[in-house]
RNA sequence: GCCCAGGUGGUGGAAUCGGCAGACACAAGGGACUUAAAAUCCCUCGCCUUUACAGGCAUGCGGGUUCAACUCCCGCCCUGGGCACCA
């Protein structure tokens, strides 16, 4: 794969990329083939293969002909450490995702994907997959949609209008004041000379000031008045136009209408300058906007702003369900217009990053931005030596003037090659497809193939890429869907989320200026990398349970493991260990148990062969079973249903349980000291249980599965029948309580009735000795389970 | 601050359409086997009182509903994750 770890690896070790992927590859394939991972090699693949990436940028070009790829130029996230530009999703509280360093906004020149064009259906189509519900809420707050209304603001003697994106626009009574975001584009054209100088000087602070103080809503709201006045629509009354960086540029319009009664952060910036506060909505007849301590966002019943003709919403309450009608009142009258957005931002490509796949874009002076026609895909990574990032914020490609330099594929003439490179998440958007057809050179994948395999049935990844991948994965799908490339909308129709591997990490406290840290950050700790470790104070490092990970260097490779205890065990470990998708905090208490319990059922198998008789199906029939092959065979087949159920789930933890509960049950059946009681019995366990621990500790049972004589695979063997006659259980425990607190069991005969139950419970001693010397009130009999005798 | 998940023995965890709390393991202690160790096998193992029999208390804390609450309701506390001025 193409990512970026690999690249800050080689970087460090002043190696090529080029050569570290197949070692790497290689690496890989070597440890998954070690712990038994069952993959078919022919099928894989490599993104950094020009015949890989060539399709990568095959899509972009198909991005870009739909009009979803384009390049702007605007701030963006800077991670200073990577020397690269990072997408929304990518910065995690104000920091890279992969290296923790503080994000900077610089404004460059970059490509975009237009994910936002497909916000709504990356929404809507959640309700149709299975994933977990984690995952989906956050694709839908990171969607984040809301229904509102843009609202049209005269500014008084100028002839410009300030649209307002708002979701209450049922309070425009109140609105008392507007603020525009500092980078607003009619900020300059609006300031007043005698306001000037200060608005100046307040834009420049707020473009200075770090996006984490900006993002951070606890800071007391700053702004400065620009002289100008808006005129409410609702009302003619002019109010003062503010500018605050607590309004965001890049969300809705950059403006909105001030209401302090009914929005907090309105009501902070108007106590803080001293303008006024109106409700639209009163709580009650004493209440005074003078001595309000916070905003009242819902609740009250609606002001009198006019005659019952004029203004139907007197007194109407304050809730949600009264914006709509509002808005379709107000829309009537020309004021708003219903409006829908989004917190989605557009999907930020560019990577100013030698190792990736080049945006195939050519600009020409004469032609403008032209798309590398697809019979010259792919274009290619020169080969070169010097591939760091150059930090000025083009890309190490720019500087070599065999790749720049080309021409124009429409006019001929010179022009120059973009260089930027795409981010390892448009490999990733796709790659899925390839697994379908992965050595077709001339289509990204077969429809033939694409048709028979996909889409993906079990999709398995980290939470870690709830709004990453998962996210890109499916706005892609859905532009192929629409290109009549795939036939389906969603690319993982299941998912399941498995937990991460935790090691104990060194750390340390973040330094206040340098890391951002301090008082009010949310950063308390950073990963004390290892080679920063040697030379730090060992009374200061802070140790805390960290994701394994290659950048954080506290990684247990599975390799050592499978050497001291064997693939199975390390297998049957991490299974059990804890839920699927729970993390666990890496220790190697337990692995011991898990070798203990392979090489116990090893052991009982090995002297159960000998009696092994290949036909007991057919023999069991005819044969009769004493009480304790029955009880036998009733365990083994309840444990072949409640590990196949709990297989389906991803219950493997409990499973595993089962299956050493069954084990324990064949050593009382049969010690391995001992001969057996009953060859046929002993035969069906024996060759079940070979097949219920092959998901777990497939090479045991494998060889297990030779040694009782049969061929081939586990694998290719089916899942043992369930013998529901064996599985029923013919007595039942009933719990006997006095006021709820245990007092005897009783073991019965499930067809026992109820009244015969509750006879047997009265008659019962320890019943008789407890409820002596007090009256019965109560006696209930839950079936199957309990009697309950209630006295006073 | 908001949203989500969770809090159960020394440890990892089981059990939630309300019905035996602690399955299955790990660790620990004791015993058997052994020249010894490892491996294996057996026993003990939530806390407190008790020689024992037995009893009391226990699923983060405080209330409530119920014959019965780890499970449901209300109010807190804590941990992990996500979002973080989105108007």
């Amino acid at each position: 794969m193409m990512n970026t770890a690999d690249l800050i690896e080689a970087i460090k070790r002043g190696r090529n990329p080029r050569e570290m992927v197949p070692e790497y590859a290689a690496n890989y394939r070597n440890t998954l083939q070690k712990i038994g991972a069952t993959y078919d090699w022919d099928r894989e693949i490599n993104s950094s293969d020009p015949g890989y990436y060539k399709w990568t940028q095959w899509i972009f070009l198909l991005l870009y002909k739909k009009g979803l790829a384009y390049r702007a130029t605007a701030p963006i996230n800077w991670c200073p450490s990577c020397k690269t530009g990072l997408a929304n999703e990518e910065v995690k509280e104000g920091r890279c995702w992969r290296c923790d360093s503080l994000v900077e906004k610089r404004p460059l020149p970059q490509w975009y994907f237009k994910i936002t064009e497909y916000a709504e259906r990356l929404l809507t189509d959640l309700a149709d997959i299975d994933w977990s519900d984690g995952v989906k809420q956050m694709q839908r707050e990171w969607i984040g949609r809301s229904e509102g209304a843009g609202v049209d603001f005269k500014v008084q003697g100028t002839g410009e209008t300030i649209t307002v994106y708002t979701t209450r626009p049922d309070t425009l009574w109140g609105a008392t004041f507007m603020v525009l975001a500092p980078e607003h584009p009619l900020v300059d054209q609006i300031t007043t000379a005698s306001q000037r100088d200060a608005i100046t000087q307040y834009v420049k602070k707020a473009q200075s000031t770090n996006d984490m103080d900006r993002m951070n809503a606890e800071r007391t709201k700053t702004g400065e008045f620009t002289g100008a006045y808006a005129i409410n629509p609702v009302n003619g009354e002019n109010i003062p136009i503010w500018i605050a960086d607590y309004v965001l540029t890049g969300y809705g319009t950059g403006a909105i209408m001030a209401v302090p009664a009914h929005d907090q952060r309105d009501f902070e910036f108007a106590r803080k300058y001293g303008i006024d506060i109106r409700l639209v909505y009163r709580i009650s007849e004493d209440q005074d906007s003078s001595r309000m301590v916070e905003a009242v966002p819902l609740g009250g019943k609606m002001e009198d702003f006019g005659t019952a003709e004029e203004f139907p919403f007197t007194g109407i309450e304050n809730e949600k369900s009264s914006i709509a009608p509002i808005i379709d009142w107000l829309s009537n009258k020309g004021i708003a217009t219903k409006k829908i957005q989004y917190k989605l931002r557009d999907w930020l490509i560019s990577r100013q990053r030698y190792w990736g796949a080049p945006i195939p874009i050519i600009h020409c002076s004469k032609c403008g931005e032209v798309a590398v026609p697809d019979d010259q895909l792919p274009v290619t990574l020169p080969d070169v030596q010097n591939y760091q990032p150059s930090g000025t914020g083009e890309s190490p490609l720019a500087t070599i003037p065999e790749f720049v330099n080309t021409t124009c594929p429409q006019c001929g003439g010179a022009a120059k090659r973009e260089t930027d490179t795409m981010g390892g998440f448009a490999c990733s958007s796709w790659y899925f497809l390839r697994f379908a057809d992965p050595n077709n050179a001339d289509e990204f994948a077969s429809q033939k193939s694409l048709n028979y395999w996909l889409p993906v049935d079990m999709y398995s990844g980290g939470v870690e890429h709830a709004v990453m991948h998962l996210l890109y994965a499916r706005f892609w799908t859905k532009v192929m869907f629409d290109e009549g490339l795939v036939n389906f909308t969603e690319p993982f129709k299941t998912l399941r989320n498995q937990g991460s591997m935790l090691a104990w990490t060194p750390g340390r406290k973040p330094k206040h200026d340098a890391d951002g840290g301090g008082e009010d950050s949310v950063v308390d700790w950073i990963v004390l990398k290892p080679e920063e470790r040697a030379d730090y104070p060992e009374d200061e490092i802070v140790w805390r349970w960290a994701r394994m990970s290659k950048s954080k260097g506290n990684v247990v490779t599975p390799e050592d493991m499978c050497d001291r205890f064997g693939a199975d065990s390390l297998r049957v470990y991490e299974l059990f260990v804890a839920p699927f998708e729970d993390n666990v905090q890496w220790s190697e208490d337990g692995i011991n148990g898990a070798y203990r319990f392979v090489s116990r059922i090893w052991r009982w198998c090995i002297t159960a062969i000998p009696q092994y008789q290949p036909g007991w199906k057919q023999s069991l029939a005819d044969s009769k079973l004493s009480d304790k092959d029955q009880k036998t065979r009733r365990k083994l087949h309840q444990s072949i249903r409640k590990i196949g159920t709990d297989l389906e789930d991803f219950k493997f933890n409990t499973a595993i349980a089962s299956l050493m509960e069954l084990v324990n049950e064949a050593y009382i059946y049969r010690p391995v000291e001992e001969q057996p009681d009953n060859a046929i019995v002993l035969s069906e366990l024996l060759e079940s249980i070979i097949l219920l621990l092959a998901p777990f500790a497939p090479h045991v049972s494998d060889e297990l599965w030779s040694r009782i004589g049969k061929a081939g695979s586990t694998y290719h063997t089916v899942w043992p029948t369930i013998d529901a006659a064996a599985a029923t259980e013919n007595e039942m425990v009933i719990i006997l309580q006095v006021n709820g607190k245990l007092k005897d069991k009783l073991t019965v005969s499930t067809d026992t009735a109820n009244d015969l139950i509750k006879e047997l419970a009265l008659a019962n001693e320890k019943i008789i000795e407890a409820i002596e010397g007090k009256s019965v009130k109560n006696v209930i009999v839950v079936p199957k389970k309990l009697v309950n005798i209630v006295v006073a």
